[in-house]
RNA sequence: GUCCCCAUCGUCUAGAGGCCUAGGACACCACCCUUUCACGGUGACUACCGGGGUUCGAAUCCCCGUGGGGACGCCA
């Protein structure tokens, strides 16, 4: 028999109208470590109700960012959409107990209710003309007009919560009106389907994005209504670009297949993410099994925070460094086949990332590096004037016909061959290094030229080096 | 406008009243290493938004101000 599983349970619930945002990713890491921390369940949720805005290709955008980023969920995902009847079926119920009411009121009037409201300097309302009242006389519902379904927010009193992260907040209900959950064609909106939701699903711990604390008081209202068990809250700051603003689609990258395509790591972004908003003293590079043990949602810091791409290349680099380079390998390969590169008659792919992986910052970079590997690149003019002077080529010429007798191929006796030959020509090192590296692979900036040379192989050196 | 939230180096942050003449990391600069470029190493630079309290003592607690952000949808 096994031991009941723990009651916490987070969920990640993202709407299908865009591609898998960055910050979304953040929320979905920090909900997904809170829940294996506490060897809990961490749900998928799609909210859809959006008929206009929500796509299929989102959800496939959502569904491959997860993968790629390597959260996995334990339930779902579920969709919003299938669950209509249930949301009808509570809302019936709420009319019918009392908590909630329809309203005639046409969008015209709504707008110039807010108006007016705002003329005052007030927030802008609705006045709850049509909330039935003790006593109260109801308008004439007009004839042909479907209404929405209102929430009856109570008037007085405040609504508070323990916000894990932000600490007690309260709000006094003269804030909040009487909010719409139910459209005239009966689909519910958002702050129902929500509570609905999260009251089902039993999720204990709702993590979610900063801009969801205004809502928080309509649900809480919500789930006393519906006599359900109030989760705890835990509402983590945003992320910024490095202008001080909202991430936008136009100048920032903020999809995260971008940044598998810019050549980064997963865990590497995952570590970059956690590190906004939460600390564990001075750790800047760990796994994510050392997140998930240190994660904490005391931890999470309340204030805002920027997206800095500079730190998150020099993760990049770090986990490159940890990386298998058969795994590296299998990316690079990806980045050379769309650069036209042939990898199959040259060397081991992960033997280039062996010498590659600590210089890389990305594995676009990476590619880069590795293509001179498979093909010389074309020395720059620059290159060409200064290491490749009528001098230079008749030296490489003579280490041609030397290396061509060597009797191991390989870095040590390459690297004894080289001492030798710089020895025997009475010149300094980079003078046979620079020439080699720019005639051999039209480029001045390479790994040891031992190893290199040692990796493409004698028949292609020589080739190189007596082409013209 | 109204409500809510936030405030330590340029950036991410450590800091739960004395351990702080404020620590780490990225970036920047200098030097070292070096077979180029990197990696790496060492060091330098740089911050508690302002003002009042509370306290023997405040970056840490309280209040006010200022600045920034969020929300005010039949979007999520």
């Amino acid at each position: 028999m096994t031991a009941p599983t723990s009651a916490i349970r987070t969920r990640f619930a993202p709407s299908p109208t865009g591609l898998l945002h960055i910050g979304g990713v953040r929320t979905a890491l920090f909900s997904w470590a809170y829940a294996r921390k506490h060897k809990g369940v961490f749900v998928l949720r799609i909210e859809d109700t959006d008929l206009e805005r929500s796509t299929p290709e989102s959800v496939a955008a959502i569904m491959d960012g997860m993968h790629w980023v390597g959260l996995g969920y334990d339930e779902g995902p579920f969709y919003q959409m299938q669950r209509m009847d249930r949301y009808k079926a509570v809302i019936a119920q709420m009319l019918e107990s009392g908590h909630a009411y329809h309203c005639y009121c046409s969008r015209e009037e709504l707008d110039a209710m807010r108006a007016e409201a705002e003329a005052r300097g007030e927030k802008p309302r609705y006045d709850r003309r049509w909330r039935p009242e003790e006593g109260k006389t109801l308008p004439e519902a007009p004839a042909g007009v479907s209404p929405v379904v209102r929430f009856r927010t109570p008037i007085d009193g405040v609504v508070a919560w323990d916000d894990a992260v932000k600490g007690r907040i309260e709000i006094g209900n003269t804030e909040l009106d009487d909010l719409i959950i139910a459209r005239p064609d009966g689909t519910p909106t958002y702050n129902f389907c929500v509570v609905v939701d999260d009251w089902d699903m039993q999720i204990s711990h709702v993590i979610r994005g900063d801009d969801h604390v205004n809502n928080t008081p309509r649900q809480i209202h919500m789930y006393q209504a519906l006599g359900a068990t109030v989760p705890v809250f835990a509402h983590l700051p945003m992320i910024f670009n490095d202008q001080g603003q909202k991430m936008s689609k136009r100048r920032d990258a903020v999809s995260v297949v971008d940044y598998d395509k810019m050549g980064f790591l997963p865990e590497a972004l995952l570590n970059y993410l956690a590190r906004l908003g939460w600390a564990h003293g001075d750790d800047e590079f760990f796994t994510m099994d050392q997140f998930v043990e240190w994660f904490d949602l005391a931890n999470v810091s309340p204030s805002p925070s920027r997206f800095d791409r500079d730190k998150l290349l020099w993760l990049n680099a770090q986990h490159i460094k940890a990386a298998e380079p058969q795994r590296l390998a299998e990316r690079v390969a990806a980045f050379l086949a769309d650069k036209g590169v042939e990898t199959a008659n040259g060397p081991a792919l992960a033997e280039v990332c062996v010498l590659l992986k600590d210089r890389s910052q990305t594995l676009v970079e990476m590619a880069d590096q590795a293509e001179y590997f498979y093909r010389p690149l074309v020395p720059t003019a620059e290159v060409a004037e200064k290491h490749l002077t009528p001098e230079d080529e008749a030296r490489l010429g003579l280490f041609a016909e030397g290396v061509a007798r060597l009797e191991t191929w390989d870095q040590a006796s390459l690297s004894q061959f080289i001492k030798d030959f710089v020895k025997q020509q009475g010149v300094k090192m980079p003078q046979v290094g620079m020439p080699l590296r720019a005639k051999v692979f039209g480029t001045t900036s390479t790994p040891s030229v031992d190893a290199v040379l040692a990796l493409i192989g004698r028949e292609e050196v020589l080739r190189r080096l007596t082409s013209n």
